[in-house]
DNA sequence: CAACGGAATTGATCTAGGTCAACTTTTAGC
DNA sequence: GCTAAAAGTTGACCTAGATCAATTCCGTTG
């Protein structure tokens, strides 16, 4: 890892939720208190147990946010990317880390202590209410998940997530880049690649999506949406 | 449902963890604009997809807090009772409620609409940590489910419950009373009533715990523990 | 105290999806 | 371009836990 002095960058922080809001002297601020953090592929930013006096903020580059099993398999929760921030619970809360983080790509973090974040709460009101409001999202993202992983089998988390992603994107999209190789995009929605693969195939051959490599055509928005939404098999065939 | 004029308790308010570290003024001001709403058993409180305006926090009585899948079974995901708050994600991200939340018994809730609670988080930074610290304190509760529900089996997930729940009260107690129906503990599991029941009943039978109506003996809590960290059979044998 | 009804237990099946293994395709290094 | 390693696909099998069904256990009410 390389901790640099290089000073941040106000207007790519001015493009995350979290600062967008914030007048230009409050992010001036606490770009002052921060600094850069660089690790490489593969790199364990932040591991289970650890505690962190801190926030981070994706500039550039993936990670994955993840548990492990006492057996030792991964569950991904997320996949994080630029603009994307991750720390906050456990800052707050001045708890170990419950989760795992390790870049999947070259990354290039922000890093922003403790005491400056709290100066800033203190100081700016905006700066809470997009505080309060990322973590209110981060909530309901896990409410998402723990929906999505009891109460939906592998063909619906299939779909749901392919529809999610298509409109996650600043216009909904009708092609589907996985953030990731498969298996993490599986891990993800709690299956196993194979039956992930599956799942993927089966849809292809009811002709709702095509796969290419990583990308993913949605054919039929509207019917992988009914899927996603329950009614188990609207056309589609088991077997 | 009766929304009443009758007056916050302010002593009560006090006990509560997002309250209890404000000033007395601070908590005044709160209590001044909101009110006491009062259900009975069985009623609605959120239902998914109502917008809040409001937060609330539970004086009296118990919650289920859930979310119901396409074929209409529900999984619980917290029970709530005095001193806990709930709608906060809701509240600042302005978004459709994800969950239901039903009485269990007759309850008595505190309700403080969002004007209330932005002004108190501008003029006092103590309430905003104690806000912020809430609300990492549930994502840290969430992670734990979707932990518990992704990567643990049904007997630990149930070892798991009960040593929670047994460290959970203000003395570490070996005497833990299920806060509701056993099926609704297993809801809160994400397991049937049935496998929760034999999986309980396989702890009595090695001796781990002793079963009496909804009050559970934890016999050997270092046991049940190491089974909940994964060493899946340390000495329970399977069938 | 009888009897009714919800909660809990227990046994007998069934199945979604995991696991293992063989194989093919893609990617990256040289 | 060639080769080794990684990623993905596909089939055969297996198992944890769901579901269904039959009792049993209480607690409540008349």
């Amino acid at each position: 890892m390389h901790s640099s002095g290089i000073p941040i960058d106000v207007d790519q922080m001015q493009d995350m939720p979290l600062f967008s809001r914030l007048e230009k002297p409050s992010i001036e601020a606490i770009a002052r208190g921060g600094w850069i953090v660089e690790h490489k592929r593969a790199a364990r930013i932040v591991g289970r147990g650890e505690y962190l006096d801190g926030l981070y903020t994706v500039f550039e580059g993936r990670l994955k946010l993840y548990m492990l099993s006492c057996s030792g398999d991964e569950r991904v929760l997320r996949v994080m990317g630029p603009g994307d921030t991750f720390g906050e619970a456990v800052m707050f809360n001045a708890i170990p880390s419950p989760v795992f983080v390790d870049a999947l790509s070259a990354v290039r973090l922000g890093f922003f202590p403790r005491q400056i974040i709290t100066e800033a709460l203190a100081s700016d009101p905006k700066f809470t209410a997009s505080m309060l409001q990322s973590m209110g999202g981060i909530m309901r993202m896990l409410l998402q998940d723990l929906e999505t992983c009891c109460l939906q089998n592998a063909l619906q988390r299939t779909a749901n997530y392919l529809v999610r992603e298509a409109d996650a994107g600043p216009a909904p999209h009708v092609e589907v880049q996985l953030p990731a190789a498969k298996a993490v995009v599986a891990s993800l929605l709690n299956i196993s690649a194979e039956t992930f693969s599956r799942e993927l195939h089966r849809l292809q051959s009811e002709g709702l999506i095509e796969i290419n490599r990583r990308t993913i055509y949605l054919r039929d928005r509207d019917a992988l949406w009914a899927i996603s939404a329950g009614s188990d098999a609207p056309a589609v065939t088991r077997h």
